[in-house]
RNA sequence: GGGUUGUUAGCUCAGUUGGUUCAGAGCAUUACCUUGACAGGGUAGGGGUCACUGGUUCGAGCCCAGUACAACCCA
């Protein structure tokens, strides 16, 4: 049976802090009091947009210490006197969501093809509230303080609006073109993908050296191919100028193997000699560097693929068959013939997928393309310059620095339904306008090529996902449909952006382009990366591991705060942290440390007497965290500030474990069945209150719930106001810090000799200034479990104890260990030694003394000083014994 | 190949302009404690040549150079 605490005339105290029902009741009573909801006022905006993690899935651990920090940042700015609005949503993730509504009519025996567009969408948005709302409580789940009535989705109506405008706006910038070009083709989703969509892994493959005859000799020349399913679409046999093996085929002609093409043998010097053969075959179609020299030397395009990924009539040979199986026929076809000279292992890198895994094939197609350079220096400059800051410190600055100074086109058409469609209409022979609507393009089709009536029909493929993102923080706010509306003018920019480093360029970067094309202004002051989520082994987490806890469950299992706790402990700024579910339990335990300080206060209550009646030394322990108190929260607010979130909740924790419920609540606890005097009731209540708050941007639902169970209270802790920090007093920690040491100095000794805490000691204190020891008699009395006295000298047959200058000694009946104090002393004895010599060694320099700050310098004198009285100390007691 | 960042206790990681007895935290571990908030706890311990080699400095975990290993990004 649990021991139940019963208090005051109704209320009863669990044994451990249960989570689940404080955190729905405090939600749901945060929602009814609106203290998310954000309206333009007087106050200073705090202003964070969520990246909006798509629609596709759940979260995972990445999102949760996304998610946790910026409701860290959002709370505190809350309480602190800001207008914090935090903007929540999502994307439609157009390839992946395509993809898995793809994917899950299959399954229902419906096949994509034989619905209509408007059909499918239907299909895609059934998807979305399904999934976007399972997102969404997770969101809640996790204490989010967002404003749901803000919340957004990348397909919204306005949003859509908004992307075909900044589409029709930057193509008649000419910032927006088509044309034809080498782009990355995923096989599987039929789709063209933007460079950064390609992930590159190494993989181990073949070269395959394969005998291409010259035409009209018996002769050959030997190419090395890692893809012979491409030989059908070879144009052109490349080696270097300067190569004397193949100086003599100047002008000759080869034949491609499988389909007896005629082909130039051209020179260029793009060619690496010592590469394979140093001959190259050049397939314009399939690879961009032989596409860029197709261009160069004027050559024929054969493009033998399909977009499926299947060879096509123009390969003439395994037509129909998937590439990869055509590799396989190749290789047999060409070995059976006599034209497979030999295979070597080779490593390689090769582009797959982000999104579906599929092997991309290089592939010239007409796309839409964003020209970047004129984008690209703004966004740069707003950084370099130091206007967006980016944390932590600079370690992500290169390598924006370097993308935007690299930047290439952006190829934003992608081969799809859900997504914005792309305002292109053209008619019968292929020319086309750029309109937002029909009744627009007809009006421009006649102004442009003079033709009133013109059946048109809109361009079938829709916009990368990202180039409705980049839009985010601007169109959140209705900001590019109504550039000069009251929100966007309050809300814009924002105060920081909290994200991964994986998206610096998907979204980070792109995001200050738009924003400062559409806002001439940074869209956030701040960027704030989170490190990646690994597993205990150094894994990123993943949907494909299967590695990824779920967040739902861990919440059940440890609660919401203990989640958030778990994944910040564990979160230095900026680098990857293992994922452990240790940490969650060390919130848990958190968790029940402050449920059980709670437990204590309130059992006080109904023991209130006074005000007058302290319990020996009470004062000095709330004079001493009183000041403790301040000076934490001053620390808190300056690492808070430099965003080392992690380290703030370090210092809270140490605060509240080590401070307030080890040593503070010790310090005031009144004898068995002893009253608590009212004033030190009430000032200790207050202390747990400021801890709450302090805590509650961390864990919001635990310190809300103990601020109400403390006290009666009418305002909640999720708005209540800082106070103004006030300045510690030094003096009182340094005499609380040296209390500290006695004690556990005390303790120590006693351990030392097997005296069991129940055996009470008389101590004996010869100190240099014994009033200081008399202002916190009691405390340390208790503390030790010792009765007090003060002497001038020594105590025979004693355990002496020495801190600093001061001599404690424990008087007992037992029998001690003489042998082992002498040891101990004589060891002390020998360090104290040797750290005076190093001392003295470095004041004996000259150098020292003259270079180092007279600070420095006066420190060394002061522990020369303690170290000399320390080392009389232990002598005098080694005398003693 | 180019770039960036790491290497500190058994494990995961802090260590903020180089200067206290500075070598730290959590977990793990050892001994003792069935003390009236808490065993998901308390008290006290043990445990590290700060990757290696040089350099700068009165002084280096911290700054510089090189080496080894690892991770990530880009071609």
């Amino acid at each position: 049976m649990q021991p139940i605490i019963q208090l005051g005339i109704s209320m009863e105290l669990s044994k451990n802090y249960i989570p689940a029902q404080a955190e729905s009741k405090w939600y749901k009573h945060w929602l009814d009091k609106q203290y998310f909801k954000s309206v333009p006022d007087h106050r200073k905006a705090f202003t964070v947009v969520i990246p909006p993690p798509n629609v596709t899935g759940v979260l995972h651990m990445g999102h949760t210490l996304n998610e946790t920090v910026q409701d860290i940042l959002v709370r505190k700015a809350r309480m602190s006197g800001f207008n914090a609005c935090w903007v929540p949503g999502s994307d439609h993730a157009s390839i992946a969501t395509e993809a898995k509504v793809v994917h899950m009519l299959k399954e229902k025996g419906i096949d994509k093809n034989t619905l209509s567009r408007e059909k499918f969408l239907e299909h895609a948005f059934e998807w979305k509230e399904k999934y976007g709302g399972i997102i969404y409580s997770q969101i809640a789940k996790l204490g989010c303080s967002v404003d749901w009535d803000r919340t957004n989705f990348t397909m919204d109506d306005h949003y859509y609006k908004a992307v075909i405008k900044v589409f029709v706006d930057l193509y008649e910038k000419g910032l927006v073109y088509r044309g034809a070009r080498m782009i990355n083709w995923d096989p599987s989703a039929k789709t063209a993908l933007s460079d950064e969509e390609v992930e590159y892994k190494e993989i181990q493959g073949k070269l395959y050296h394969v005998k291409y005859q010259v035409a009209g000799t018996g002769d050959h020349i030997i190419i090395a191919t890692q893809r012979p399913e491409t030989i059908m679409g070879d144009t052109a046999i490349c080696v270097n100028p300067t190569d004397e093996r193949y100086k003599h085929l100047k002008g000759k002609h080869a034949i491609v193997p499988l389909v007896n093409r005629k082909v130039p043998i051209i020179f260029d010097e793009y060619v690496d000699k010592e590469f394979g053969t140093g001959a190259l075959k050049v397939t314009p179609a399939h690879d961009i560097n032989d596409y860029n020299l197709g261009l160069k030397h004027n050559l024929e395009i054969v493009d033998t693929l399909n977009d499926d990924g299947t060879l096509s009539e123009a390969a003439q040979v395994f037509v129909g068959l998937d590439r990869f199986e055509a590799r396989k026929k190749a290789i047999e076809q060409l070995a059976a013939e006599g034209l497979l000279h030999k295979e070597e292992e080779y490593t390689t890198r090769l582009g797959f997928s982000q999104r579906t895994n599929a092997v991309v094939e290089p592939r010239i197609s007409t796309q839409w393309f964003v020209k970047m350079k004129e984008l690209a220096e703004p966004a740069l400059k707003e950084v370099t310059e130091g206007r967006i800051k980016i944390h932590p410190g600079d370690k992500f600055l290169a390598t924006y620095k370097y993308w935007l100074e690299n930047v290439k086109d952006w190829c934003i058409s992608r081969q799809l339904w859900w997504g914005q469609r792309i305002p292109a209409w053209y008619d019968k022979e292929g020319r086309f306008v750029v309109a937002e609507t029909l009744e627009e393009a007809k009006v421009k089709f006649n102004q442009q090529y003079n033709i009133p009536e013109v059946w048109l029909t809109q361009d079938e493929d829709v916009l990368d996902t990202w180039f409705s993102s980049w839009l985010w923080p601007v169109e959140v706010f209705n900001g590019i449909n109504e550039p000069g509306n009251k929100e966007i003018n309050y809300y814009y920019p924002t105060s920081v952006l909290v994200t991964g480093q994986d998206i610096i360029f998907f979204w980070v970067a792109r995001m200050v382009m738009a924003g400062m094309h559409y806002r001439n202004e940074r869209p956030f002051e701040h960027v704030y990366f989170t490190g990646m989520v690994r597993d205990k082994q150094g894994r990123k987490m993943s949907k494909q591991l299967g590695n990824s806890p779920d967040l739902l469950e861990l919440i059940d299992k440890y609660g919401a705060d203990a989640v958030r706790f778990g994944i910040m402990i564990s979160s230095p700024a900026g680098n990857d942290l293992l994922f452990d579910e240790a940490s969650l339990e060390q919130g848990r335990n958190f968790n029940n440390k402050m449920w059980n300080a709670l437990k204590l206060i309130r059992m006080w209550e109904n023991r209130k007497a006074g005000p007058g009646q302290f319990q020996g030394n009470a004062p000095f322990a709330v004079e001493w965290f009183e000041s403790r108190l301040n000076k934490v929260r001053t620390d808190v607010d300056a690492l808070m500030a430099q965003f080392r979130l992690s380290e703030a909740l370090k210092t809270i924790y140490s605060l509240v474990w080590d401070d307030f419920c080890s040593w503070y609540l010790e310090w005031i606890k009144p004898g068995f069945e002893q009253p608590i005097d009212t004033v030190v009731y009430n000032k200790t209540v207050y202390f747990f209150e400021q801890l709450m708050q302090l805590l509650h941007p961390y864990m919001p639902f635990i310190t809300e719930e103990l601020y109400h169970l403390i006290d009666e209270h009418q305002d909640d802790l999720c708005v209540k106001q800082f106070e103004p920090t006030q300045t510690a007093d030094k003096k009182i920690l340094e005499d609380a810090e040296l209390l500290k040491q006695v004690i556990t100095a005390i303790r120590e000794a006693r351990t030392k000799n097997q005296l069991k805490p129940k055996d009470q000691v008389v101590l004996h204190i010869q100190a240099a200034s014994p009033e200081k020891y008399q202002a916190i008699e009691s405390i340390l009395a208790k503390q030790v479990n010792a009765a007090i006295a003060f002497t001038s000298e020594g105590i025979p047959n004693s355990i002496v104890v020495a801190v600093e200058k001061d001599k404690f000694f424990i008087a007992t009946d037992q029998a001690l260990d003489t042998a082992g104090l002498k040891d101990e002393l004589l060891k002390d004895l020998e360090y104290q030694r040797n750290f005076l010599a190093s001392v003295m060694k470095k004041l004996g320099n000259e150098r020292f003394v003259q270079n180092a700050k007279a600070e420095v310098v006066d420190l060394e004198r002061k522990k020369q000083a303690d170290a000399e009285a320390r080392i009389k100390t232990i002598e005098e007691s080694l005398a003693n014994l």
